[in-house]
DNA sequence: GTCTATAGCCTGATAGAC
DNA sequence: GTCTATCAGGCTATAGAC
């Protein structure tokens, strides 16, 4: 696919980054399309030039979070079985890092919530990744072990606090947190 | 035949207990003053008797949470050195698993965040707290702790598949997983 | 690609009757 | 305490000029 580069192809990819940024500090109904419009220096029509709906442009932001976790559960579930469990753990740890304001401001917005809870696609991924790491039958204490995990993914994203944090610093200590708050349902690894 | 139906002030716990169930599922910016009297069955002129302006029923939605973590700060201030950091981890947990759907989702609010941001009272309240956990005096690592261990107790009470679990199963969990992730200022009385 | 202009709805908020 | 009626302004979205 010969996609044009310059200003033109450009363009859509600014505007969802500026619509990101505004969403991670307003949310999805608190951000105008005059905020981001005006945050580009453009005006509304502009912005509609681009994407026919603000609901596009939500999905926009948040697709690449989509696409990513299914990366992450294909490269998980290629691996070797008494691997699976670190892949799938180590690509969230990388992913929540690599976005950092995206991946997390964006799970806790209620919008973008009950967008992702209508998207059959997504409801699979998490259901895969989920698997991943408390297999197919969890009991109750596991699924419980797995939100928390969740959330300290979650936060580490979310917080501003933690922009400041090296990067090595922060994925060591999210790992650690992450095995020390889940269950290993594949035989553990002594360090 | 005119008699008032209730004691005084109970309409408005009640506007304020319907606000926290709509804000909680699509956070203010996404809660109307219309939803907020449909939801009661009466009018918006009739919620605007009740309070001045939408801010003032978030701050009311708002006000008990950070009554109550002033509560547990001076509880565990109160409490002999030794057992601060279970009485302040204890209060902490208790109040989410009371309060579950408020608490939480009303932390990861955007416009709720950048009230407590300008609250000067929570903010002090919030550094009391933190202080009982990682000290004076933290280190980096201290602080991404204890930023982690907040993520899980937000988590447990914004996650919709924990409202199942019964309270001495998610409490105990809980208490074990923020245990795990949290440095000990205060060395454990072993030796 | 960007603009101006505008439509139609919904918002927070106000005034006054009962 | 609740209502009807109303306001100015912001919202998403559309139409058409340049």
């Amino acid at each position: 696919m010969g996609r044009p580069v310059g200003p033109r192809g450009e363009s859509k990819a600014r505007l969802v980054d500026a619509a990101l940024v505004l969403i991670a500090e307003h949310g999805v109904s608190g951000t105008s399309l005059q905020m981001i419009a005006d945050s580009l220096g453009i005006t509304k029509a502009a912005v509609y030039h681009q994407f026919p709906t603000k609901a596009e442009i939500v999905r926009a932001v948040v697709s690449p979070v989509i696409e990513r976790m299914e990366a992450i559960a294909d490269a998980a579930e290629a691996a070797p079985p008494e691997t699976r469990f670190d892949v799938a753990l180590e690509g969230l740890v990388d992913m929540v890092i690599d976005k950092r304001d995206s991946a997390a401001a964006l799970r806790r917005d209620p919008v973008v919530t009950h967008l992702l809870e209508a998207d059959e696609g997504y409801r699979a991924t998490t259901a895969r990744i989920d698997a991943l790491f408390i297999g197919e039958n969890p009991t109750q204490a596991d699924r419980v072990a797995l939100i928390l995990a969740g959330g300290t993914l979650m936060v580490s994203g979310s917080d501003p606090t933690l922009a400041t944090v090296d990067r090595e610093t922060l994925r060591a200590v999210l790992l650690s947190s992450m095995r020390a708050l889940l269950p290993r349902p594949h035989a553990p690894r002594l360090a």
